[in-house]
This record gives C-alpha cells, structure tokens and sequence, in this order.
DNA sequence: TCTGGGGTCCTAGGACCC
DNA sequence: TCTGGGGTCCTAGGACCC
C-alpha cells in the first residue's frame, strides 16, 4: 500500500501556528510581490476567492471578511515543512517528498496493521508536535492513495481525516466520484480532450482503450491508467540531485534601466550557484531571460531569453555571475518596460566529476572563497557577504504584509513571560 | 497601478554515426 | 524507374505537478 500525507491548507496553517486568535477565522497567503493568492484557510474558500486571485481584485472582499492577509514567508513554511517530513519519516523507511506540504510512504509488510489506526497516529502525532492538521489517504497505488486523500480532505467528518481505499468496491466507488479534470496527472488540456470523447469520471477514464490513451497522452497515461485501476504502476521516485535550478522574479514596477537588472541578474546568478553548491553540483549551461508585463496592452511586448553554454562548469557565483550578466547584455533593448528577469542553470554535473580542458578552466581559487562565503552567510545571515555588483538591499519585492520568521531566525522568536 | 515561482517527464524531429 | 538499416544524442516544446 501507498499513502499520501498532505497538509491541509499549509501556508496558511504555518501563519495560524503563531497567531492562535485567527483559528476559524479566514486566511490567505500571497504570492511574491503580494501578486496572488496561492493559499487559503477553509474559511477563505467558503467565502469564495478562488486559487490563483489577483489580490488587488479582492481587496472589497477581504476588507468585507476581515480576512487576515498574509505576504509569502518561505522561510517559515520551509522550516515547519522539514519538521513535519522528519516526524513522517519515522512512519516507513521507503518515503519520497513530493512537495513542499506532500509526502508519500510505502507500506510494505503492513498486512496485519490496522492502517485507519496507523494513519490516525501520523496525524496525532504531526498535529501534537508541530501544530499543522494533515489528511491521510491509503491505497494499493500512487494514484489511488492521492484519491484516498482527497477523500479524506473533502469529508473531514465522516473520515477524520484518514481514508482507506482496499478493496475492488472501494477502489470503483472513489474512481466513480472522481471527477476527470481532478485526476493527478490530467490538467487542463487532456481533461477537455478526454470529456469531448465522453469521459467525465476517473472510472471513465479507466475504462477507456489503450491505443486512443497512447496515442493522447503517450506512455504516462497508460501507466496512469493502470495505477488507478490499482495495478501498482507507479513507484517512489528517488529524490536526487536538482537536474534544473532556476531563480525568477516579477519586479515591484517596469523598468528598462540596464544597471538595475545587471544588478538584479548578478543577484539571481549568486542565488543559483548557492543552490548549485548545496547540492555540490555546477552547471554546464546557464540561460537568462528578461519580460515586459504581458498583462500589459497598451505596452509593447519583449520576451527574449538567451542559452549560454560555458566553457567550463562551474558553481561560482563570480563566474556564473559575469556570464549571465553578460548574457543579458546580449538580449536588453532599452526600447521596453521590463517586468521580470531570471536566470536558470542547466545540464548540471557532479562537482567531484568535473570536465577539465587543457585551456579554459574554472577559477580553481574560486572553490574555497565559495566554502568561505556560505559558511559565513550561514552564520551571519543571507548575503552578509556578496559581490560588489549585487545591491544592498536584499529585497525588491512589495511584502507588506510579511509575518517574523518564528522558527528561522533569532530577533524574531517569540518571547514569553512568565 | 496592481496578476508567482520552481520543478518534472515525455515526444518529435534533426543531426550525426557506422 | 529503381538508392538500407539501425542506432545515439540533443533540443525545443508541450503536458503536467505543487
């Protein structure tokens, strides 16, 4: 059996965690720069924003709600994410992190087990130690235990939070309430093609042949479809090294000034090749790319990118840093109002394995000034040290409503007196 | 005025090899 | 009139996920 364990709600569990008053009450997180909502209390739902809503379209009805409205605060949910993983981890040795808030577990060997108990003590357990409810969702397959799950999260009452599926009655009874367009693995796209043929449930899904699925949606949807008819298909994927790091982001206002995206571009750089040497990889290939406000009409539109293949690989955010800014130097026009920039690092090699050529090598001085300047940044805080072409500012992005960092950072612990 | 960020896998087609 | 067969690697783009 496979279960899968998802926060409910999580960013905006980790926000209530230290603002008990706001339990019951409605909630939402933002996106960077205070753009949208990506996360909403069950209050929030109720109340009707949608995923995704453009937080200046709904500020009447926040207002008109009092919901309490949060900026993103990584940090945090990273922090409280992490110690809810280690307390699961515990419950199987063959585990996989799916997301920030969604792990899966395999239960072999778990024959005799009373698995509604087992997955109510995860619960427990979690809520106790950390605060944050979870859902459990048990079943023969990948697919159907993200099913389970989903059942145990729309009827919070009737499952207490933990649902079973195990056996054929049960496996058809979810498949049937399962509607197409909430199958994991179906978006937007297959769902419209697959309710033009006639297929509207998960079990209508099941039942369609395998040439039309091969030929739609490839080897993934037969392998899909076997998973949910509960032939195990899918298995634990193995959690490696990143194979693609990017660092975006939307700008607080259009720009076509060279210097602050040179400065932007530089910092985004340093942040991949930071990334890059916690996995103790580098990157053989960096791309950078700048856009206008495509919301914008009545701008002239601009999306370049460009792929530079170095001449070395490399993790240095010196070096990483002159080759993406002189990558942007190749596809800025100052004709356009920029909106957001970012910078990717691609086909990514072990650092212990690195390619030598016979002329152009990374900077080999490089590799202890980069040891240096993460044990100091570790230390002493996020770009405590940092080049000479990164501002000092650390944060260009509108967070008005950014919550302390309670878990990450020291000046905002939570004192109390007794 | 204002609309996020970061990933994965698969496929088709082209270039190239013997 | 008529011109093989079998591979690999790479890339861009499309679908999906949270």
């Amino acid at each position: 059996m496979f279960a899968l364990v998802d926060c409910n709600n999580f960013y905006a569990s980790c926000e209530r965690l230290f603002r008990p008053e706001l339990n019951g009450k409605p909630v939402v997180v933002l996106s960077n720069n205070d753009g949208c909502v990506i996360a909403r209390s069950n209050e929030a739902k109720a109340i009707g924003i949608p995923m995704g809503a453009p937080a200046y379209q709904y500020d009447a009805l926040f207002r008109k709600h009092s919901v309490s409205v949060f900026s993103a605060n990584f940090p945090l949910y990273g922090d409280l994410s992490n110690r809810v993983m280690q307390i699961l981890s515990e419950y199987s040795p063959e585990i996989e992190i799916y997301s920030i808030d969604e792990l899966f577990l395999k239960l072999v060997g778990f024959d005799f087990f009373d698995l509604q108990n087992y997955g109510t003590s995860m619960r427990e357990k979690v809520f106790t130690w950390t605060g944050i409810p979870i859902s459990v969702g048990i079943a023969p397959s990948k697919a159907l235990s993200k099913l389970a799950n989903r059942i145990a999260k729309k009827y919070p009452e009737k499952t207490a939070g933990v649902y079973i599926i195990d056996s054929e009655e049960k496996i058809i009874k979810a498949l049937k309430w399962l509607k197409i367009e909430d199958v994991w693995g179906i978006g937007s796209q297959l769902s419209k093609k697959l309710k033009a043929i006639n297929v509207f449930s998960a079990y209508d899904f099941t039942l369609t042949n395998d040439a039309w699925i091969k030929k739609n949606m490839g080897i993934v949807g037969i392998r899909l479809k076997r998973d949910l008819q509960g032939l195990p298909t899918l298995d634990l994927e193995s959690l490696g090294a990143k194979k693609n790091i990017a660092t975006t982001r939307t700008f607080d206002r259009n720009t076509n000034d060279l210097n602050y995206l040179e400065e932007r571009v530089s910092t985004f750089a340093v942040a991949c090749a930071e990334k890059l040497r916690k996995q103790q990889s580098c990157c053989n290939s960096l791309l950078v790319f700048i856009h206008t406000n495509g919301h914008r009409q009545d701008l002239a539109q601009y999306h370049q990118h460009i792929l530079v293949q170095l001449p070395f690989p490399t993790n240095s955010s010196i070096e990483l840093s002159q080759f993406a800014t002189a990558a942007l130097k190749k596809i800025f026009q100052a004709e356009y109002q920029y909106k957001k920039a970012g910078v990717m690092v691609q086909d990514i090699t072990p650092e212990y394995q690195k390619q030598l050529s016979v002329f152009n090598n990374s900077n080999e001085l490089h590799a202890p000034l980069m040891k240096a300047f993460d044990k100091i940044n570790n230390i002493f805080g996020q770009q405590k040290i940092r080049l000479g072409s990164q501002d000092r500012r650390i944060w260009k992005m509108k967070q008005e409503r950014l919550s302390p960092r309670y878990t990450t950072k020291l000046s905002d612990i939570i004192i109390v007196k007794v």
